[in-house]
DNA sequence: TTTTGAGTTGTTCGA
DNA sequence: GTCGAACAACTCAAA
């Protein structure tokens, strides 16, 4: 094997140049490093957001690889048939990457390193999406962990490795192959008006995420714990939409909240413990795949949830006109901003699966359309916990009653009156940016009148409390 | 092997 | 208004 032949360094979701083992190990080959992005219809998220969202990612890195004396390769199509061509037109003998560890990426990747091996091609792939390696963390008998409290007390205390320092300048090929042009890959076209109003709200890039943190770090850890419920306040990182791309990494992540903790940042811990509940549905999504597409815990599938996605009730929960307001502010705080607080996802998940009765996947389906922030591991653990079938289920009488949850953690109302313009004289500006990110097919205008409720809370957990009985007697 | 204690994020009801 | 108990039973992890 000739070290002048290029090495290719394959970037998915580790769009990032700091802390990346796989660019560290390229380097050091000394070989000339040929960044690839491919986009890869079969295994790629079709939301419409997220797929937007990615492509100011894979912008971003273009960009920072240039100043490195590099650039970035575009290809779209099945990835090892793209793999294979640049192969064969550049003389590649190396392809590195970041390994992922949801079901699809998986699956993907152990077919293409077989594929590249069996060419006698040097196929590696590397750390950096997870602080822990999903066979790296094991209960006392070797079996992973399905509780996320005891994972924590396992993995809170071990040695997460440092970080790495992204390079100088990276070796350039003596001749580039073709790149695919960003902008025709259309990747905002799910989009259409709602990208104005999101991009408004977004933080794109290495450089972004990392000030992101810095700030958060400064400013905002130590009243984390005390003030991140409160989903009016700006007491978050952030930070899900940066990892979601490897914008940053995980353990970045890690030292910056570790170092805060020991200066006594108030709060720090239970940042830390956040990003634990990432690595813990990752680690489920490792172990049993079947997360990410049907019920985690055996005795569910015959609940009678509605698969229905356009019932008028889904409808109003999707437009967020459901009449009740935390429900419908969290519904818009998503279309407007691609994001939504963590609080609001529980409480319109509970109501989603439990009072409209509606299939956990049904509203999975529609947050992968809105999120920027968009995970599959994490999504597939948080709506099934939600909806009672997954780990560390929530009790089936746990049903969130968002009229209470309004009262607790948005009792001045800051958070329903940013959303909802129903009924105000002066409409907050995200609530009237709503207007401009939604279809104008939904006919939905900010002097509506407000919506009225489409089902009683009380008869509605009355009747979930009823299905669930039934379906376990 | 058996036992023991615990399990992210809640609600309601009655004292 | 506040507070504790009840809401069920089961699975998980460690002792």
């Amino acid at each position: 094997m000739s070290d002048s032949s290029p090495l290719i360094l394959w970037f998915r979701r580790d769009l990032r140049l700091a802390d990346h083992p796989a660019l560290t190990a390229a380097v050091r080959s000394g070989r000339p490093i040929l960044p690839v992005f491919i986009y890869d219809d079969v295994v790629e998220t079709h939301g419409a957001a997220p797929k937007w969202r990615l492509g100011l990612s894979v912008a971003a890195l273009a960009n920072d690889l240039e100043r490195l004396g590099s650039k970035l390769i575009l290809r779209r199509g099945p990835a090892l048939d793209v793999l294979r061509s640049l192969i064969t037109e550049t003389g590649a003998r190396a392809v590195f990457w970041s390994r992922l560890y949801d079901p699809a990426s998986k699956d993907r990747d152990t077919k293409v390193k077989a594929a590249l091996t069996s060419m006698d091609v040097s196929a590696q792939s590397f750390d950096g999406h997870l602080l822990f390696e999903p066979w790296s963390v094991a209960t006392k008998t070797g079996d992973f962990y399905k509780v996320y409290s005891p994972m924590w007390k396992a993995v809170k205390d071990r040695d997460v490795a440092g970080v790495l320092p992204a390079p100088a300048k990276l070796p350039a090929p003596e001749n580039w192959p073709a790149s695919d042009v960003l902008a025709h890959w259309n990747m905002g076209a799910g989009m259409r008006r709602g990208a104005d109003v999101v991009a408004a709200h977004v933080c794109v890039g290495e450089a972004a995420a990392l000030d992101r943190l810095a700030t958060f770090i400064d400013t905002g850890i130590h009243r984390y714990k005390e003030q991140r419920d409160f989903p009016s306040l700006p007491a978050t990182s952030r930070l899900s939409e940066n990892l979601t791309y490897g914008e940053i990494s995980p353990r970045a992540l890690w030292h910056a909240g570790f170092a805060a903790m020991q200066q006594g940042a108030q709060g720090a811990e239970h940042f830390l413990k956040e990003l634990v509940w990432r690595e813990f549905a990752y680690h489920l999504a490792f172990h049993t795949p079947h997360i990410t597409t049907r019920n985690w815990r055996d005795g569910w599938d015959n609940f009678p949830w509605s698969t229905a996605a356009d019932t008028p009730e889904v409808l109003a929960w999707k437009q967020g006109r459901t009449g009740v307001a935390f429900v419908d502010a969290a519904m818009r705080e998503l279309y407007v901003t691609g994001i939504m607080h963590n609080r609001a996802r529980m409480i319109v998940g509970s109501f989603l699966t439990k009072h409209l009765m509606t299939h956990w996947r049904v509203g999975q389906a529609w947050f992968e359309a809105c999120l920027i922030d968009w995970d599959p591991a994490s999504n597939a653990m948080g709506w099934q916990w939600i909806a009672g079938c997954g780990p560390d289920a929530a009790p089936y009488f746990r049903v969130f009653n968002p009229d209470t949850q309004l009262e607790k953690f948005d009792a001045d109302g800051a958070y329903t009156r940013a959303y909802l313009a129903e009924g105000q004289l002066a409409p907050a500006p995200k609530a009237l940016a709503y207007y401009s990110a939604i279809p104008k097919s939904w006919g939905l205008r900010p002097n509506d009148l407000p919506p009225e409720r489409i089902i009683d809370l009380k008869a509605g957990r009355e009747r979930a409390l009823a299905a669930y009985s039934a379906s376990k007697s």
